[in-house]
DNA sequence: ATTATTTTTTACCTTTTGGTCAATATTATA
DNA sequence: TATAATATTGACCAAAAGGTAAAAAATAAT
């Protein structure tokens, strides 16, 4: 199996490597000025080439924009499935979905900030995206904790608005963070205030939820 | 007193709606699109005036802008200090707080989008404002939430990140509507979910102070 | 009614931006 | 080494965008 593998030339991997320093580039500079804001220009900038060359590996904005997007929606897709949060109670499948939420946040805050920017702005792009694939995730998400509550193993909450509540104290901590480090006295949170953060938030949806604060 | 009141000619009387209108206008267009994707052009169509004549009253793009971001700051200022949101128990003022705080999500949602969208492109803009006079505002009511801990009133908390919390889980019923308008399956959020939110999130909270859950 | 002031329109200008096209340089393959 | 394929650059363009300047129209004050 491994005999018959892709040719890797110099040149493949140049590209490779490339095209994700530019999607990186891009990714920041959509981040920082949503999709109007961010010309091709700087972004050919950010990844030291030239723009006519940033063309030739991205022949359109809205083709590298949808390309940006779907690395992030990708990499939640596959570190968020609620269901597949294995854990012996609900209060650990919980702790597990929020910290992981959480290091999302920290370890792509650019990302989170494309996706926050895009949904803003009404999900001109990802629209259908949601429809097609959030929706019945959610849907089967929100049907476990239901069953939790009917089972009574927590208190009856509404689960829609708890992973509502939770997207988006998970999430502030991406979109939001210069607030923060202004409101905290700092000039970037560290991995101290994540951790701080995650303890925090964690307690309060355990809590909310009528389970037992520590393990 | 009533006397010496300002001359409201006709003149005068329209220039403050149409200053209005096209404050308006631009709330729209900013939420929509941010800073850079909203454009002047765009402003004078929602606000049905000519590019040129727009520019009359507001004679550049950068003051435009401004203005509507001191205008939902005003807003937010004027209703939700902390301190003066009186009630006679922590649960009381916790819980008016989080219901105002929903109110402004759904009374001035596009205001909540564009203040969003430069929070999140680092505040480019209003960091001086974050600084100078959040901060304040947020150490006095940090202080406060710690003396009800430290007088027993609350359970030990986080105060600093139960601020973070209430604010992105109200704010988000303004800046994440689409989605939660595709995951409930509504074309609009209406009256009846704003309450149905409200009641979630601020029994959330409530139960995370470890207080009673109802009055 | 006439003058002064305010508002709106017309015409234009410069810069930025997304993108094309052809030429050149570089790397891989026969 | 010659040829084919890939990568990079240079010159250019049309549309969009922010903005200026002056004339024309509408309204207010004397």
């Amino acid at each position: 199996m491994a005999e018959k593998r892709v040719r890797r030339t110099q040149q493949s991997v140049n590209r490779e490597v490339l095209e994700s320093r530019i999607l990186r580039s891009a990714e920041i500079a959509f981040a920082a000025k949503g999709f109007s804001g961010a010309s091709m220009e700087r972004i050919a900038e950010i990844s030291k080439i030239s723009k006519q060359n940033l063309i030739y590996y991205f022949p359109n904005k809205d083709l590298l924009y949808k390309r940006v997007l779907k690395e992030i929606l990708d990499i939640w897709i596959e570190k968020l499935s609620f269901l597949e949060n294995h854990g012996d109670t609900p209060e650990a499948v919980i702790r597990n979905y929020v910290r992981e939420k959480m290091r999302l946040s920290r370890l792509y805050p650019n990302g989170s900030k494309v996706f926050a920017h895009e949904i803003i702005s009404g999900a001109p792009v990802l629209k259908e995206y949601l429809v097609s694939h959030l929706k019945p995730q959610f849907d089967r998400d929100v049907a476990l904790v239901k069953s939790w509550i009917d089972k009574g193993l927590i208190d009856d909450i509404d689960p829609e608005h708890l992973f509502f509540t939770i997207w988006a104290a998970t999430q502030t901590y991406a979109d939001f963070s210069i607030q923060m480090e202004v409101l905290l006295g700092k000039t970037s949170l560290q991995q101290a205030d994540f951790e701080r953060a995650e303890n925090a938030v964690t307690d309060f949806v355990v809590r909310a939820l009528g389970a037992k604060k520590n393990s």
